[in-house]
DNA sequence: ATAGTGTAGTTGTCTATACAACTTCTACAA
DNA sequence: TTGTAGAAGTTGTATAGACAACTACACTAT
């Protein structure tokens, strides 16, 4: 026989979750105390506090040393968003994925590279162009500046095998990531590679990322928006 | 003197983060193990299960019973991305919010909104539309259909006051939450409501809100491309 | 009335120990 | 060679207790 159908935390999480989404206890409603949960359920503590504490961490409630558990008042409607490594995303989706290389070069900073960088003006900045493809479909174009301290053999990649997300990975590990997600047309060239309308709506995904002191890079991904969208749920 | 310079466990994961972000440990290194670690500070196991325990929850490590622990292949470049009232995020930035209800209706449901919100086709189901305005600028457009069975009242409630967000969480407590994000170009009506034009891309949310059996809500936010952008960042 | 004090209650952290569940590797037997 | 059994190591869960830090409230002295 299952010696355990759950954890002991378990159950007093869901026990806890469930009095909320049945409307038992609403936002705001104060959460019995540990010492309370812990008669309740016959449990020690620490067992309680587990429990408890998990679902701080998930959002669903709130506390305060001393003064105690509240519901909280609005359950972030929200969700992991993972801006993930375009190779395997459509690999998992059992596609195959093949990259065009339309730039690989060597350009100047300008002010715009300084500020997003932190390179001087006038130093060089690795830059690529390429089109990602999924099973022959346009699906990403991934305008890249590549900070050559972090990466200084990045011209040399060759990115049928590898993508830059994953040869950036390899030389410095990552330890801050900052992105914004907006709507905007493409340019001219971009609409040509992606092999759509100028007018057609794109999803446009910008992202530095820093690795140490350095800002390893900065990429512009740019998504036709007939052919992708970001999806998430949120569930309890 | 600051008292307590800071708590046994967070110290051990900062040293472990530490040890991440500078490259000494890579991506399928083993990390010790507790009893190491154990040794290595001085304390008791459980202090170090936590510490490793909020790591893997984190998602910099993953960790096997019976195994052992490793840091994790790819760190994700993810962040939580909080889809929230407007009303609330508006006031954070220290604006005004107002609301111009345009259309407050019972229609028919269609085929659609009979999968969307599982009701019987031809019957009744709210629709709004209205109008979110930033300091008299409008920001969003939400068109929204929502289910009787959850929400009774829905068409005499005072949208000036309440945003249909907050009067759909005190009906009934939210369970579940699907959301989808794209890039499109409004309809020639939502361009107009808006003051846009027609060929401005908008960032469009479709959220599917549900409470326990009944879908309670289907909502469509249009944002003006250069108005809005979503934004999010992801730190060690 | 006001300010300060003390007390009870609550959460945050930590210890030392114990057992269970699982993986990995070694040693031994068929 | 193959398979099984067992030992060692690792993580998952749980306990009983302790102290610290903080809040809220009642009470007291001014």
């Amino acid at each position: 026989m299952p010696t355990s159908p759950l954890p002991a935390f378990e159950q007093i999480k869901t026990f806890v979750k469930a009095q909320i989404t049945s409307g038992v206890w609403q936002a705001g409603d104060t959460v019995p105390s540990e010492s309370a949960l812990q008669q309740q359920f016959g449990v020690s503590r620490m067992t309680v506090n587990r429990a408890v504490k998990e679902l701080a961490a998930e959002g669903l409630v709130t506390r305060l040393r001393g003064s105690g558990t509240v519901v909280a008042q609005w359950h972030r409607i929200s969700s992991m968003l993972a801006v993930r490594d375009i190779h395997e995303e459509v690999i998992e989706r059992g596609h195959a994925h093949t990259c065009r290389v339309l730039r690989l070069e060597v350009v100047v900073a300008d002010a715009a590279l300084v500020q997003a960088l932190g390179v001087r003006l006038g130093a060089p900045v690795f830059h690529s162009v390429m089109v990602h493809m999924e099973d022959d479909v346009a699906i990403q174009l991934e305008d890249r500046h590549v900070n050559p301290a972090v990466a200084p053999d990045y011209l040399t990649v060759n990115f049928q095998t590898t993508t830059p997300t994953q040869y950036l990975f390899a030389c410095a590990p990552l330890t801050e990531a900052r992105y914004s997600i907006e709507a905007a047309l493409p340019s001219p060239p971009e609409a040509k590679s992606l092999g759509i309308g100028r007018n057609e709506p794109c999803l446009i995904i910008t992202r530095c990322t820093v690795s140490g002191a350095h800002v390893a890079s900065q990429a512009r991904l740019v998504y036709p928006g007939m052919r992708y969208s970001l999806r998430g749920n949120f569930a309890l």
